[in-house]
DNA sequence: GAGTTTGAAACT
DNA sequence: CAGTTTCAAACTC
């Protein structure tokens, strides 16, 4: 097929039905008019057929703090696409393929979602809930938590798990094997609509901005699911007066649009890690270890407290907590 | 950077 | 609805 020749109408897309025919990322010629041309956000996607044509803003589109995708296959038509699965249009930023989730192929996107909300598989900002657009629309993080994961190798100890990765605990949704997920497991006896959502260390920052009346002792919070907030690894930089821009969906921090931008010690002195150092040291109580999280989350803390020989880590840590 | 593993989405 | 395949991200080497 010539490149150059119109791509096929991906709204009845034979996605793999002849790979020869694949055409080689039409994107690519339209990108730079369609930089200039893109919606701001999910909202304006969602809430007009027109709201494709308006400017990306400044702070919230695409290509600046979404995070690309880099899709081959699936024309970014698909929920296995992240800008499409978080209602948005790829950016020039995006390394995909035969896109076809731009201004361009506005029809062709709308009628992705068309079919996807028949399916009731599409709710902006969600990546495919399962649950209800209305529950969604509630709380993201409800919508998260209802749908549970399904892990069966990872243990809920990997980016793979949506509750991992989310920084909240499992819950009786879930129907995952083996769960280990350190921001903790609920129990089926659990109330269903008050699921006890273990913070996770990484969440703490966010909650920082907030008040949270039901905050006990600071670490583990029973909240309404409503309530729940997504960790601020996907926290956008602070806009021009200082206010954080705090993600407000699912897919926010499903996809964290900062992540490329962690620098390599967040890796080598993670929390997770400093968890599981935690974790194996007997002498702390168990209110100690609910409090220690805390103090990993200043990454000086971390690298400290890995880098200490077991007998000082000990001391070290009761200090830092007392400092708390 | 390439190859593998993983879980979700899509398909049958 | 269950099983299988496809997909892209996460992970490993």
């Amino acid at each position: 097929m010539d490149p150059e020749a119109a791509p096929p109408p991906p709204s009845s897309p034979p996605l793999e039905s002849n790979p020869e025919d694949r055409v080689e990322a039409p994107a690519e010629a339209g990108k730079e008019a369609e930089r200039s041309a893109e919606p701001a956000s999910v909202e304006e996607m969602n809430n007009s057929e027109d709201a494709g044509d308006k400017k990306r803003s400044e702070d919230g589109g695409e290509g600046e703090g979404c995070r690309p995708c880099s899709c081959k296959k699936s024309r970014c038509l698909k929920l296995y696409c992240i800008c499409f699965s978080t209602g948005t249009y790829c950016s020039e930023l995006c390394g995909c393929q035969q896109c076809f989730n731009k201004l361009t192929y506005k029809e062709e996107v709308l009628s992705a979602r068309k079919e996807l909300q028949l399916r009731n598989k599409f709710s902006p900002s969600s990546k495919a809930l399962r649950s209800s657009e209305d529950e969604t629309k509630k709380s993201p993080g409800s919508a998260l938590v209802k749908r549970g994961c399904t892990c069966k190798k990872s243990s809920c100890l990997k980016k793979y798990c949506d509750c991992y990765q989310s920084g909240i605990g499992c819950t009786i949704y879930c129907k995952c094997e083996d769960c280990k997920n350190v921001f903790g497991r609920k129990d089926a006896e659990d109330e269903e609509d008050y699921p006890i959502a273990y913070r996770s260390p990484y969440s703490k920052e966010s909650l920082f901005l907030q008040d949270h009346p039901d905050d006990i002792g600071g670490h583990i919070i029973a909240q309404p699911l409503s309530q729940l907030q997504p960790p601020p690894w996907c926290l956008k930089r602070p806009v021009e007066n200082g206010i954080m821009d705090v993600p407000t969906s699912y897919a926010d921090y499903r996809y964290p649009r900062d992540k490329q931008l962690q620098p390599k010690h967040e890796k080598v002195y993670s929390i997770s890690k400093c968890i599981e150092v935690m974790n194996a040291m007997t002498e702390l109580s168990k209110n100690e270890k609910s409090l220690a999280p805390d103090v990993f989350l200043e990454p000086s803390n971390r690298e400290i407290f890995l880098s200490l020989s077991a007998d000082i880590r000990m001391m070290w840590l009761r200090r830092k907590l007392q400092n708390l």
